[in-house]
DNA sequence: CAAGGTTATATTGTATACTATTTATCGACG
DNA sequence: CGTCGATAAATAGTATACAATATAACCTTG
């Protein structure tokens, strides 16, 4: 018997209502609509949703492994906040993981990632919307390490994005963030072309370096001591 | 005010049901004692404890986001199965971060480190228990990269290290993995001690590559087609 | 007796109901 | 007037109950 002959989906895995709430959830929190430090209302989100608390609950669980909230018996689930030198730290493992997945998809790189890596940058440049940029960096950094077929890495850099992406929105509203952004993007695709493996990994390192950096200038600096 | 005084415990994070939950199933999945594939029955589990099923499954929703099992709708939890390539792609991974901790790491460590690195090889040796010595073996590696101070790499190095565990518990009771194991350890300090980071970094890598190397040739290569 | 359908059972997923705990409100007391 | 304590409201955490679905046992039919 031939398999799938017909290409079925998989209907095992269809969204329960956790799921689709762990999506809406993660990304109101990777875009910044939930407050650091405020806590989220299970009934609130329940009521959004026009379900009990049960898969609420679950869902923050969920995303209570994932690190992007924190629970706290009898008071809730609160949007987790990182401190500087956790911030620190996820980059230097982003420069450390994202250089490896560049160097190792560089061979398999073809003409077709570099135009699709280009329409991106593109799309990001001739886009407005703050939130959207996040997404095509994304996407913009997925697509350059996608040939190096290594699903399992590109899903932990992805988990460490998800988690300091409402920083960089940050950044890149406030200073000229977007700008240098395309610029470095468009070199790092320049240096894939030419194919020279170590100017492309310190483009990146640099690249990530220099986002940490901006990043961290535009810290307020009462995120520890600011109330309510 | 000074701050705590009298060194408070935080009350605030006292575990939950689900939580105690999550760390029992945590612990009987690394030790290996469900077998991957076969379904967690919610209300087995909820007997065991004495609870409902509602905690439980929120144990379930986190662990499914650690990557230890995985939900089929309608189905329930099964213990994630790591295919041979998923394997070999967390291997490469642990090498760059392990290696990049044990560098790190190095110029803080003091003759306390390697005295406590040294007690827990010999502790290793002296224990029959195989379900501990993975335990060792993560105390060993711990203890290596803790004076790093980067608990956020630290704790990235042990997710990965959760998910191969069972695995790596097969590889060193069936070869002469232990006695390697020991060797390799004990070499892995002395060039610590010598301090040369060059020299302690390569040889963390060949230890893990050759761990992983081992772990392959022992996998049976039925994983994939045998049922039941 | 084999193949396919049909009911029964088991299990998951979620809603409702209840308990435990925290936080806000308010009054007694110094 | 402020502080302490009691009470009330709000919220988290969990048990029970029920609905949706899958699996197993059985039955029908050729």
């Amino acid at each position: 018997m031939p398999l799938n002959p017909i290409n079925a989906p998989d209907l095992s895995t269809a969204p329960s209502t956790s799921e689709v709430i762990v999506k809406h959830l993660r990304e109101a929190i990777i875009a910044g609509k939930l407050d650091e430090g405020e806590p989220i209302r299970q009934d609130d989100i329940a009521q959004m949703f026009k379900v009990s608390k049960i898969p609420v609950r679950e869902a923050l669980k969920r995303l209570e492994a994932e690190g992007l909230v924190m629970f706290q018996r009898y008071k809730g689930a609160v949007v987790t906040k990182i401190s500087e030198p956790e911030l620190a730290q996820m980059f230097e493992v982003r420069v450390l993981l994202e250089v490896k997945a560049v160097r190792l998809a560089l061979p398999h790189m073809t003409e077709a990632t570099f135009a699709q890596a280009e329409r991106i940058c593109q799309e990001f440049m001739d886009e407005s919307n703050v939130g959207r940029w996040a997404e095509l960096n994304w996407e913009f950094h997925a697509c350059l390490y996608e040939p190096a077929q290594r699903p399992f890495l590109i899903s932990l850099i992805r988990s460490i994005h998800d988690k300091v992406e409402r920083y960089l929105r940050l950044q890149m509203a406030l200073s000229d963030g977007k700008e240098r952004a395309d610029r470095e993007h468009r070199a790092i695709i320049e240096a894939c072309r030419e194919g020279d493996a170590d100017k492309v990994a310190d483009m990146v390192e640099r690249h990530l370096t220099g986002v940490c950096q901006t990043l961290y200038e535009h810290l307020p600096d009462n995120r520890y001591t600011h109330h309510g």
